[in-house]
Parts: structure tokens; C-alpha cells; sequence
RNA sequence: GCGGACGUAGCGCAGUUGGUAGCGCGGAACCUUGCCAAGGUUCAGGUCGCGGGUUCGACCCCCGUCGUCCGCUCCA
């Protein structure tokens, strides 16, 4: 039953042009997915409005829009080169698959001391003694090779967040921006991460998208700024229409954090995930002073803030909200999405798909649609499209019955469709009918501009 | 990576004991109508995921491969 709910978006979006699966016409390739038309639109405003709430929209933050290839020091002073890199081991009875380290770390366990190889440990699975496979590093981090050769010297690792161009732009940000601790630097942009299991539509990806801001702060005011960004994030998708009863918050247990990590905690959306009711959109981290004293002893370069005020250098702790942009998109496609009745122009009741979208995220604004192609209702109808295609995203459409019309804009979400009639000839006045409300409002047609503005504020 | 199921038109699905495919919705064009999935006429679109094999002949049987879903495992 829960799945339905993602089977029905999979199918919507594909239907009407939100995602596809890519490479499709060579058979796909896994986890892996192209935003069409509309799709782009919903995640660029999705996009547009993290910007705007967390960077555009504040005095303590600036932007910034670092390489997804950086130099190879940055990811071993970071710790991913050498966290994000597990050994594996296969089980040649069964072909069960374990993490080496794990296995030894049971057997220690059970028998007080280390095993001095594999060939002394049992599979958990199918109680054979030794039978592993040599084990082999799996690392999570995409590598590429630059340059001429591929060997050694060119190798470099695709970003597996976009956080470490912010910590290694700390100095130049601050200092060109004039900025001084508690201030925050934004950033949206691809990261890669070589998923042992992708999954779930856009929810897991070996390529996706980040909006991430590291917030600078003093240390000590770190843990009350922590639960300051923890109450923001929250608000931000209860403003965007979010149902706050499908949102909640994960605390990570201590011995669960990530090695740079003081304390997580993630905002969860309730996807009903066959196997996972909840999934995870953001991470809101301390990141403390990690990565900051990290690339100062790799560097050499003192990262450290000079406090003029207390006339003493500290390192600046670090709170990250960190929010995944496709997961963002599919949960705002599924929150939004609702069935319900709406009667026909026989009377009888039929089903209606409608995408709640807030105004600001919905990729069509406005539909423009002349009820006949007859008596010149279609020039009119551009005219008055493309002068609203100046401020907004607008959609024309004259083909077929205009009910059938109405309910293709209500899938898509489309707040606002905007009929000239025959009357219009006469009294130069529109119909405009809003989504949700079913209501509609006669307007003079130079007047649509006006009335439209303050509605789509903020789009 | 292992086990299971599945892959037929844009979407949802039929189908043939092996004789190269249909339905519903959707899309396009025109006519009629003119405010909530309307009626009519017409059209486009599938080498049945891909590659081999068996066969006179494969969408159907066999093998491989890619992809999706479910269950394990993994999620640093």
C-alpha cells in the first residue's frame, strides 16, 4: 500500500514531465534519473527558496559555489578518504557479505581477544569457519583522473559533500566579505557518493544535489546555535507547505556519529518507504572545530579567527544544516499530491489528481486558456500569456474541452488558469480560477498583472 | 553482492499450448460544443528491455546481460 503511494508518483512524474529514468533508450542505468520540464522548474524553485530563506534572505550569511574536484589533500585531511573506505569480505559457501573489521570486532567480542586472520572466523550465516574471500576496499568516494595518464598521480575524488570547498574558502569568504563569527556560508551543488544501495526514486543517488551552509560560531554558543538552526529548518518546510505530522526529528545516537560530528540531528519525512516508514531530507550537524583544525595541520595554513575584542585566537565551531535537493523534491511532489472528487459537467462526481504545490514551488504559475479557438479568443489569450511570461512561468493551452484542460493543470499543480471568453471581446475581462478553492474572479484584463502580484509573492 | 518476482505503445495493463501483438487512459489534427477529464471523425506511436541460443519460425522455451521492485546485507 505505501509503496502505491511512490508507484503513483514515479508514474506521474514520468507521465507529465517531472523525472525520467536515465539513459532509458540503452536499457537505464541504475539509480539514476533526468529532471524534464517541469521537473526543473520545481527543483530550480525549490532551490530558489532555500537560497533565498538562507542566504539572499540574511545579513549573516553569503554564497558561495565551490569545484566539485578539489585537490586529493583536501579529502585526507577531512578524514573521508580514510572513513569512507570499508573492507569487504564474501563468504565463499554462501555468498553472504560482511564488513571485515565488523567481523573481527564480534569475534573479539565473543572470545575476548583479536582473530589473528579471517580463517579463524565462523560466517554468521551459514557457520562455515574461514571460508572468506580476501578482503577488498570498498570506498565511497567517485574517483576520476586528470590529466594525460591515468595512474596514481592524477587521481582525484568527486566531492562526496559540498561542505569541504566551504571549509577550505573559510579565510577568503570572511575576509572578502568582511564577516565575522557568528556568520554562515551557503552553498548548493552535486556531490557523489558510490551507494552500495541506491534506492527509492530520487531518495538515494549515487549523484545528487546539496544545499549546505556551514555556520562559523564562537565555541561554547555552539550547542544553543545548533538547536537555533534545528527550530529553522523545521519552519522552513512547515512555510512550504509541508504537513508538520509527516515531519519529525532524529536524534543520532552518540555512538553512531559521523567521525566529525558532536551531535545530528535529522529532519525525517514520512515517506512510508517499503521497509522505512521514515526517510531522511537534512542533517543538521555540530561539526565543532573538526574540520577547520583538520585542514589547519594538513595545510599549514592557521585557520583560526582572531578575536579583536577578547584579543585571543580561537577555531570557530561549525553547525550544518545540510539538506539533500532531490529528496526535497520528492517529498515536496508527495506532500503535495491529492485525490479527491470534483463533479463533472454531467453532474457526476469524478476523480481529480491536484498537486498542492506552494505558489512559490509550483513550476507553472499561470495558465493561460481561451475557452474556443474561434472568434480570435487565441491571439488575445498569447497576448496576454506572453506579457505574464515577464514576471512568471506560464503555460498556454487551447486544445480540446476546457475541463480536460482545468484537470491537466491541477495534476501539475498550477495555482492560477486564466480563461478569456467571448465576452472578453466586449468587456475586456478575464476569468481567473485559483486551484484550490475552485473559486473564480472576473478581472480587467490590464488589471491581471496587479491582481496576480501579491498572490505569487515570492515566487 | 545473494535469493525471489517482473520488464509488451507516453502511463496503466491484456495476450498468444511458439505462427512477428491488442485494450483503457493519454497525445496530435479537424468538426461540433463552449467554464471543470464532453461527442464525432482521423492519425501518430511497439523490431514485446538488450544480446545470444534452440527452432522452418521466438514476445512466448533456454542462457547471458541491463533495469525495476521485494527480502537479506550495506548505508561510512
Amino acid at each position: 500500500m505505501a509503496q502505491d503511494r511512490l508507484d503513483v508518483i514515479v508514474s506521474l512524474a514520468k507521465r507529465r514531465g517531472f523525472v525520467y529514468p536515465s539513459s532509458e533508450i540503452y536499457g537505464g542505468l541504475r539509480a539514476s534519473w533526468d529532471y524534464g520540464p517541469l521537473g526543473v522548474e520545481l527543483k530550480n524553485n525549490v532551490k530558489r527558496q532555500w537560497w533565498k530563506s538562507m542566504v539572499m534572505g540574511r545579513e549573516d550569511v553569503v554564497g558561495l559555489d565551490s569545484c566539485v574536484i578539489l585537490a586529493r589533500e583536501v579529502w585526507e585531511a577531512s578524514g573521508h578518504v580514510e572513513t569512507f573506505t570499508d573492507p569487504l569480505t564474501e563468504c565463499t559457501e554462501c555468498h553472504k557479505r560482511y564488513r571485515a573489521d565488523h567481523l573481527e570486532d564480534a569475534y573479539e567480542a565473543k572470545h575476548q581477544k583479536k582473530p589473528t586472520s579471517l580463517s579463524e572466523v565462523n560466517c554468521p550465516h551459514c557457520g562455515n569457519k574461514g571460508k572468506f574471500t580476501a578482503p577488498k576496499q570498498f570506498s565511497g568516494l567517485l574517483k576520476t583522473y586528470l590529466g594525460p595518464v591515468e595512474d596514481e598521480s592524477g587521481l582525484a575524488y568527486m566531492r562526496p559533500e559540498t561542505a569541504q570547498g566551504i571549509f577550505i574558502n573559510f579565510e577568503n569568504v570572511a575576509t572578502t566579505a568582511r564577516k565575522k563569527p557568528p556568520f554562515g556560508i551557503g552553498q548548493i551543488g552535486k556531490s557523489f557518493r558510490n551507494e552500495i544501495t541506491p534506492g527509492n526514486f530520487i531518495f538515494r543517488t549515487r549523484e545528487f544535489e546539496q544545499m549546505e551552509m556551514e555556520f562559523f560560531v564562537v565555541p561554547g554558543t555552539d550547542e544553543e546555535w545548533h538547536q537555533t538552526w534545528i527550530d529553522t529548518r523545521l519552519a522552513w518546510y512547515v512555510d512550504l507547505g509541508i504537513n508538520p505530522d509527516r515531519l519529525r526529528l532524529f536524534e543520532h545516537p552518540k555512538e553512531k556519529l559521523s567521525h566529525y560530528s558532536k551531535r545530528t540531528v535529522d529532519i525525517e519525512y514520512k515517506f512510508e518507504f517499503t521497509g522505512t516508514e521514515w526517510g531522511e531530507l537534512e542533517g543538521i550537524a555540530n561539526r565543532t572545530d573538526f574540520d577547520l583544525k583538520a585542514h589547519s595541520t594538513k595545510s599549514g595554513k592557521d585557520l583560526s579567527w582572531f578575536d579583536q575584542e577578547k584579543n585571543e585566537r580561537w577555531v570557530p565551531y561549525v553547525i550544518e544544516p545540510a539538506a539533500g535537493v532531490d529528496r526535497c523534491t520528492l517529498t515536496f511532489l508527495m506532500d503535495a499530491y491529492t485525490e479527491d472528487e470534483a463533479p463533472n459537467s454531467k453532474g457526476e462526481m469524478e476523480k481529480r489528481t491536484v498537486l498542492k504545490l506552494d505558489h512559490r514551488l509550483a513550476p507553472v504559475k499561470v495558465a493561460v486558456l481561451p475557452l474556443s479557438r474561434n472568434a480570435d479568443l487565441s491571439p488575445k489569450a498569447r497576448d496576454l500569456a506572453a506579457r505574464l511570461r515577464k514576471n512568471w512561468s506560464v503555460d498556454f493551452d487551447d486544445a480540446g474541452a476546457i475541463g480536460r484542460r482545468y484537470r491537466r493543470q491541477d495534476e501539475i499543480g498550477t495555482p492560477f488558469c486564466i480563461t478569456i471568453d467571448f465576452e472578453t471581446l466586449d468587456d475586456h475581462a478575464v476569468t481567473i480560477r485559483e486551484r484550490d478553492s475552485m473559486k473564480q474572479e472576473r478581472i480587467a484584463i490590464d488589471q491581471v498583472e496587479a491582481w496576480l502580484a501579491p498572490k505569487l509573492l515570492g515566487c
